[in-house]
DNA sequence: CTGAAAGCGCTTACAG
DNA sequence: CTGAAAGCGCTTACAG
């Protein structure tokens, strides 16, 4: 075993208190105390057991981070974030995949209780809010990362502004001409995916188009691809796609090529996230980025906010997206397009 | 607060310990007893304090993961993997980024030992191994992930077989007719990089090529493109190139269609880790794929039975990768490759 | 400025 | 089969 606070006390002369006095940096110790019983904890390289400090303070100094998949570039980026702001403030990070599984929040929330965290970052989605109960029922703090939950009211948030992201995907297309439009969203549940769709809708119909554009809906690069092999098969075919994250655009994209399409000359495409994914991809890819870093940041410190007892500023914190455009759109072929097809 | 041993035995009219043992299925207890305690525990919805069970019985059933980053896609899937097994052996996961410096490796590695782990992962680079010395100085289990470190005898590692890796690359290109092969290494400094290395170059010579071509290094993307616009503008510029990772690829990649050239067509180019940027990027990318879901599962075992006192079975695992052949290679081109550019 | 003592919520011999 | 009691390594009023 290695040295407690008992042995450095011993070493030094002096009650555990004291020791425990100068660590904490609390009640008034006398300057050549203090230093001498620092050399000593230097000497015996003695660190204090986090597990017991913890059982007497009750703080833990250990976050949760609920996602639905860790190897997710969109969330392994945003635990990244999540990480080091929360080293910066002492805090270390459990991570938990949950798969969107409501089975899956409720055992880490049951987890992440017993293990005492000083609070959780959920950024995965929630069918049943209940299943958070293990972690309201001991007021353990919680906070919403990029996704929101009206019926949660007091639980607060950080999300990107989707509609606007929304917004400005549309705008973008309906300015390189596109008319024909078609939208890829993830599930309803979904409350950002929602917001998104909601956006671009509103700019669609503001800019006087008749109709919006079929909806079709996905979660991955698989469905991505299959939903695209679907919309770019059909008669009326679109001129232009908004997806709804990343690796829905990139299905898109494989799909076309199946298909002998070009992107962007045939279709444009418009993602949403901006990982590392987008600028990887062939073309790469034009997106509405997500400031998932400063999302990472903000969230951490509302949540140590709270976790520390000075209660959070705001309830709800909105960060502004940016298209950041690539190659994966263009300006509207003059052509009639689809006509190449034989319609 | 909520419910504790305490309320648990005084409602069920039994002592703390008789708790304890039906909470964990110690010593004998009478049915009829153990069956209304349950109820009880269940009725007051009891969940037992992980810090104070780790204080008296030392075991926190948490596990640390070192890695370089991890948003980056190698990292994050293997973080996956390794989570997954570690809950369902019962163990947590503290994650943490060290961007391969010693001086974050040390700072976690305290950090870790404070907390309590019952072992750690280290699947980032440490330039010196001392940087570990507060987990090994407490005899914390560690198991090496990804890298070994000959220096550390005595600490378990599972690694995918890195040099069959190397030659499996090289048999690929040399048996598409490729003679002027490159290899764009890892840092010196990376066992895995080094041995991926000695594979390839192995083979080469094998195959009876006089010399075995250009190396040069890089990290990541930017670096792989870097060196790429290097090696393609050289007069005898490859025909085909090894990267060692799929990021330095994907950077060799982006150069190349910088500089007109057509992957496979005019280069050739294998990665390495098949990891989910590999299937994205355009050419999909034939890459040298590690087992990562199995090495993430074979460490935390590894790990497990260490820190449970079962003496781990090996000292060393080594797991076979595979070739992933998709379309960034090709045959040699009949034409004399390079020949176009006016040499 | 410093110390004695209680207490955090468990587990674990040990005794019966 | 069950309980009393010690102990894990700290923090925190409280007293002096």
């Amino acid at each position: 075993m290695s040295a407690t606070i008992y042995d450095v006390a011993k070493e030094a002369g002096v009650s555990i208190a004291t020791v425990s006095h100068v660590l904490n940096g609390k009640g008034k110790i006398s300057r050549e105390r203090r230093e001498e019983i620092l050399r000593i904890i230097e000497r015996m390289n003695y660190q204090p057991s986090a597990i017991a400090s913890a059982l007497t303070s009750k703080k833990t100094f250990t976050l949760g981070l609920l996602v639905p998949d860790i190897s997710n570039p969109f969330f392994a980026e945003l635990a990244r974030a999540v990480e080091d702001e929360g080293q910066l403030l002492g805090y270390s990070l459990f991570i938990c995949s949950t798969d969107n599984q409501d089975r899956k929040v409720e055992s880490y929330a049951a987890l992440l209780r017993q293990k005492g965290v000083d609070g959780v970052i959920v950024g995965t989605g929630v069918g049943d809010l209940s299943a958070l109960r293990p972690l309201l029922d001991r007021t353990i703090p919680v906070v919403f990362v990029s996704r929101e939950y009206p019926e949660a009211p007091g639980i607060p948030s950080v999300v990107s502004d989707d509609y606007a992201g929304g917004v400005s995907a549309a705008r973008h297309l309906l300015a390189l001409g596109h008319r024909r439009l078609a939208v890829i969203a993830e599930s309803e549940a979904v409350s950002s995916s929602r917001e998104r769709v909601r956006g671009f809708r509103d700019a669609a119909l503001a800019a006087g188009l008749p109709s919006f554009g079929k909806l079709v809906r996905a979660g991955g690069i698989r469905e991505g691809r299959l939903q695209g092999l679907r919309l770019l098969q059909e008669p009326d075919r679109p001129t232009a796609v908004f997806c709804c994250n990343d690796l829905i655009a990139i299905g898109f994209i494989q799909a076309a090529k199946e298909l002998g399409l070009r992107v962007p000359a045939d279709c444009s495409v418009v993602g949403f996230d901006d990982t590392i994914l987008a600028s990887v991809t062939d073309p790469p890819l034009t997106t509405v980025a997500q400031p998932i870093e400063r999302m990472g940041q903000s969230v951490v410190r509302l949540l140590v906010q709270a976790a520390e007892g000075r209660g959070a500023e705001r309830e709800r914190l909105v960060l502004s997206p940016s298209l950041t455009v690539r190659a994966s759109t263009a300006p509207l072929a003059s052509r009639l397009p689809g006509l190449a097809e034989g319609e």
